[in-house]
DNA sequence: TTGAAAGCGCTAACAC
DNA sequence: GTGTTAGCGCTTTCAA
C-alpha cells in the first residue's frame, strides 16, 4: 500500500507536507499541491482510515443492528439508511442476528471495536447485559422494538393501536371467535400488539374464550402456516384471523392459498404491513398499513444529527408513528351473520 | 476510552504483559492473566481495531457493493453472505449504488481506505475507470453482473438461457407477437437476457417483427407498469410478454391487476424471478425461477476461501448457475389459436 | 512555505 | 514471567 511517506520520498518532501497538501492546507503553495496531488493519483494512494482514526478521527460507520435482511421492513429500513448514510459520508455496518441475543452481542462487539459512530438497533427480546454496556459507549437508537435496557431513545410504530383497530374492525363485523398469529410476548412489540387485540376484543365486549391465540416465532413463515392450520382445524374454528408480524402473513397466506379454505366467506383475514402482493393475494387483503419508510427517514435524521452535535445531549426521545387499517376484500361478517338462518339454536 | 495503557496502571503492570494477557499469551501466569481480565472487564476495555489494523491486522470486513437492498434478490444475498462471514468473524458494509457509478465510486474508495478485506459487488453498467483500479488492491468478486474492466471472478446466472427458455415456452404455445420489457443492454445481465429472448424468436421461425422490445431501468416498478401500458395500447399489442426483471415484472403485474386485462386469456406473462406473491397473482404468474441463494452460497464460500488462501491464487473464477421455468396459470396459447375461425384469412 | 518530531493504541522483537 | 522499546501511517504541535 502507498502511504504518505512514499509520496514523500518520491517528490523529496517530507510527510508532513505531502500530509497537508492533501489535506488542503493554506499553507501549502499551489504548485506543491498540484505535485503531491498528481504523484498521490499516479501511485494510487488511498488514505488509511485506520491510521486517521488513531488521530482522534471518526469512523464514519453506523451499524444496523436487525434480525434479518429479507424481511422487508428491514431491508425498506436499511435502505433509506444507507441512503441518508451516503449523503453524509458514512458506512453502513449490516450485523444480522437472527434473533439470537448471543449473535446480537458479538455483532455489537465488533461495532464497538471498529469505533462505530453510531447504531441502530432491532434488539432481541432479552438483550445480553453487555450487549447494554457496550450501547451505553455508542450512540444509539432502537427501532421498532425497545428494551428498556438500551436506553431511551426509540423511533416504533404504534402497535397496540394499529392492533386494535384491526382486531376491532372483526369485531364490528360480528366475528365472536377471533384468532391471532404472532410473535411472543416477551418481545416489546409481541406484546404490544397482543395487548391491542386483546382490547378490542374486550371493548367488544367479547369473553377471552373468543379469543384464540398462537404465539411463536415471528420471523416464522413455516410458524405462520403451521399456526394456522391449527387454528382452522378446531373444532370451534376461529371466523376471523388478526396476524401479528410480516412474516407470519405471508405463511398464513401461502398456506390459505394452496388450501380449500374460502376468503372471506370462510375465515377472514387481516394481515400485518403492506407488501407488494398483499393487495393481489386473493380477494385482496385486508391489513395494517405501517409507515416504516417515514420512521427509518426520522430515525436516520434524528442519529445524524445526535451524531454531528455535541454528545452531551443525550435527551430521551421517543417517536411513535401511527399505523392505519387498509381494508380490502379478506375481511367479511362472519357466515352465520350472513345466514341467520344457519344460526344454531 | 479505556486502552491496555490503562489497565496497565491500575494493575502496575506493563502494556506488553497486559496485551499478552488479553491475548492469552502462554508465557504469562495464571494468576496475571485473572487479574487483567478482571480488570479488563471491569473498566469495560474494548479492544481498538484501528490500533490493531496498524500492526498490520485485517479489517475483517467486507463490502457488499449492490444497486438496492430491497430488491429481494439482493437482500437474499445480503443474507446469505451475512450469515457467511459472520461465522467466520467477519463483518458486512452495505453499499448501495442505486446503479450510480459516482456512488459506487465513493463506496468503493470508503471500502479501499478502511482496507475492506474484500468486496463482493453488483457492478453499474459502467464502472468508473477509479472504480476498477481500486478494486485491483482487494480481493472481490462480481455477482449477477459483469463488467471486463473489474476482473474475472464472476457468479452469476444463465441469463441467456433461462430468457431462452422463457420465450420458447410462449413460441411453443404459437405466440407470433411477443412483447419484452427488460433492463438496458449497456447492462451485461440486459444484453444476455435480451440476447435470450432474440434467440427463441428466430428458433421459432419468427420474424424480427414480432419482437416488441421495451428497455428501461431495471429496477423501476414504475417503468414496469408504464411499458406494459404502452405495449397493450398499441394496435397490434402482442399476445404474449416476456419480464427481464424482478422489479419490472413487479410493476407489470400491479398494472394488470388494476385494469381490465385478462390473463391469460388477453395476454401471457412470463415473470423473472420467484418472489413470495408470484405464484398467487391472477391465475398463478409463470415464471423464471433463479437459485439466487445457492449463488449467493457460493460466492460467500469462494471469497471466505480466497480471503484464507495465499493472495496469489488469483485464477480467473466463473459460475454459473442455470435457472428453471415455472410455469403456472399466466400463459395460454392466444385467443386466436385457441378459436382458430377468428384467423384473419 | 516547509521540516522535524511527538504521539495516537497496539504488537512484537529484544532484553532481563 | 515480565519490562523496554520501536514502529505501523497519519495529524499536529513546534521550529525554522
Amino acid at each position: 500500500m502507498v502511504t504518505t511517506k512514499d509520496i514523500a520520498e518520491r517528490l523529496d518532501l517530507s510527510v508532513s507536507t505531502v500530509g497537508r497538501a492533501l489535506a488542503d492546507d493554506h499553507r501549502i503553495s499551489e504548485q506543491t499541491k498540484f505535485r503531491v496531488r498528481q504523484a498521490a493519483a499516479e501511485m494510487g494512494y488511498v488514505a488509511n482510515r485506520a491510521a486517521r482514526m488513531m488521530r482522534g478521527a471518526s469512523s464514519k460507520v453506523v451499524g444496523l443492528v436487525i434480525p434479518d435482511i429479507r424481511n422487508s421492513f428491514y431491508s425498506t429500513i436499511a435502505h433509506e439508511l444507507s441512503k441518508n448514510l451516503e449523503s453524509q459520508g458514512f458506512q453502513l455496518m449490516l450485523s444480522e442476528t437472527d434473533d439470537d441475543r448471543m449473535v446480537e452481542l458479538r455483532h455489537l462487539r465488533e461495532l464497538s471495536a471498529s469505533r462505530a459512530s453510531g447504531v441502530v438497533i432491532v434488539p432481541t427480546a432479552r438483550p445480553h447485559s453487555e450487549s447494554a454496556k457496550l450501547l451505553q459507549g455508542i450512540p444509539h437508537v432502537q427501532l421498532l422494538r425497545k428494551h428498556s435496557s438500551l436506553g431511551p431513545q426509540w423511533f416504533g410504530v404504534d402497535d397496540f393501536e394499529v392492533l386494535r383497530q384491526a382486531t376491532m374492525h372483526l369485531v364490528e363485523q360480528g366475528h365472536t371467535r377471533i384468532g391471532y398469529i404472532g410473535g411472543p410476548a416477551e418481545l416489546h412489540t409481541g406484546a404490544e400488539r397482543l395487548r391491542g387485540f386483546r382490547s378490542a376484543l374486550s371493548e367488544g365486549k367479547l369473553p377471552a374464550r373468543a379469543a384464540r391465540i398462537e404465539l411463536g416465532p415471528p420471523s416464522s413463515i413455516e410458524h405462520g402456516r403451521q399456526a394456522v392450520r391449527r387454528l382452522l382445524a378446531e373444532p370451534t374454528a376461529p371466523t376471523g384471523i388478526v396476524l401479528g408480524s410480516i412474516q407470519l402473513t405471508r405463511g398464513v397466506l401461502e398456506e390459505l392459498s394452496r388450501t380449500s379454505v374460502v376468503v372471506p366467506k370462510d375465515v377472514s383475514v387481516v394481515g400485518f404491513g403492506d407488501e407488494p402482493g398483499f393487495s393481489w393475494w386473493g380477494p385482496g387483503l385486508t391489513t395494517m398499513g405501517l409507515p416504516i419508510q417515514a420512521m427509518a427517514v426520522g430515525c436516520g435524521l434524528w442519529l445524524m444529527r445526535r451524531l454531528k452535535t455535541e454528545p452531551d445531549d443525550d435527551t430521551p426521545y421517543t417517536s411513535v408513528s401511527p399505523g392505519s387499517l387498509i381494508v380490502r376484500g379478506s375481511t367479511a361478517p362472519p357466515a352465520d351473520m350472513r345466514r341467520p338462518a344457519r344460526r344454531r339454536r
